[in-house]
DNA sequence: CAAAGGATACCTACCTAACGGTATCTTTCA
DNA sequence: TGAAAGATACCGTTAGGTAGGTATCCTTTG
């Protein structure tokens, strides 16, 4: 056992499995289960092997973040690229993804994870970055204070769906959460603060 | 100097003493500071002493997050009682508290804490069933789809906050926003899923 | 084209520190 | 006087990290 020792040297490879081995960890069981001694084992290799590669337990786990958010990204960009409409593409996109049944389905596990990343202030502060940027880049289609009440709805229903009862609950108004949270991604939806009413 | 040995014995004090050091220590330094070493030394006393009060350690934390919802739960009652209009009665005292400035600004650490708790498993149970009675006991007033979604938003807003790039940002939208988010509380203000054009 | 040899990949063994927790003792109080 | 309050000392585990070895790879040079 362990004797990786003697076999082709993948190095790549080897960083690959290190980090898929370390995100399976963190979204089966846990961020804290994200151990050197866990990770290596699971990859087949030992300590030593893992910091050659990362040269700190936290190098290991900002990349595990790096690519979530990578994924995350292009989920997104996928998402908008067959969206016609301008307006509001991006918040679209995001409601879509965030609130995606894989997403949310899967024993909420991808939930306690990104709660458990917002948890520490170095991961936190990749993923706010990234927001940020995004934001950014898209501040002219996906502006308007209408978006981002519907972006920061989409947040809250994914700590709502985090902070159920019991982890096994169906969630049966997801689906019509979502698709009147995107119904409100078209022009002159909800209108002003003063509303449609009066 | 640890020296508590001798002076008069105040159980119920240093019990509370501890509690509230705890909590601190997980205000200001995130829910892994508190351990049962700072904890103890803060309070001015001995890990035996500790372990006299609260058997295991996840009893002190979990007293902690009680002291928590026990005040929040407060401040909401608090606010209800000064709401003449039944419906949306406890969306409005939600929305008012969770975005009240103390809970906002204090550098962030408020809703670093709750990120905190809510990432462990044991204390975000302690959360959901505090918000599941909550909500059954305001079903009547407080059940609509409409409400949910303003409430939706506020917890959104809440992890937005949590989630900006730079701590000491002031957050200038965030009165607006909850000025907005009650002004939907009140009945009929945002309608079913076709909303209010067509 | 082969032997050399440094660089890279990977392993073994060890270290230190901190954590939660227990056992047992002394002091105070009712 | 005995139970509660608090202190002291100790333990076992586990974590991240280091030191230094060995095996493979890749390039260079005779």
């Amino acid at each position: 056992m362990a004797t990786a020792y003697h076999r082709k040297k993948q190095p790549e490879l080897v960083r690959r499995t290190l980090l898929d081995c370390a995100a399976k960890l963190a979204l089966e069981q846990g961020l804290a289960a994200v151990t050197v001694q866990a990770v290596s084992l699971a990859a087949g290799v030992t300590k030593g092997a893992l910091f050659h590669h990362f040269p700190r337990k936290q190098a290991l786990v900002e990349g595990v973040v790096a690519d979530l958010i990578a994924q995350l990204d292009a989920d997104i960009d996928a998402a908008m690229a067959k969206d016609p409409e301008p307006y509001g593409r991006y918040t679209r996109a995001y409601v879509d993804i965030t609130l995606h049944d894989p997403m949310m389905t899967e024993g909420g596990q991808w939930a306690a994870l990104h709660i458990s990343i917002l948890a520490e202030p170095a991961l936190r502060r990749m993923v706010s970055d990234w927001f940020a940027e995004r934001l950014h880049r898209h501040r002219d289609t996906d502006g308007d204070a209408d978006l981002e009440f519907v972006r920061l709805a989409a947040d809250g229903a994914w700590i709502a769906y985090l902070v159920r009862e019991k982890p096994t609950d169906p969630v049966p108004e997801l689906g019509a959460l979502r698709a009147r949270l995107i119904a409100m991604t078209h022009a002159g939806r909800l209108g002003p603060a003063d509303g449609c009413r009066t």
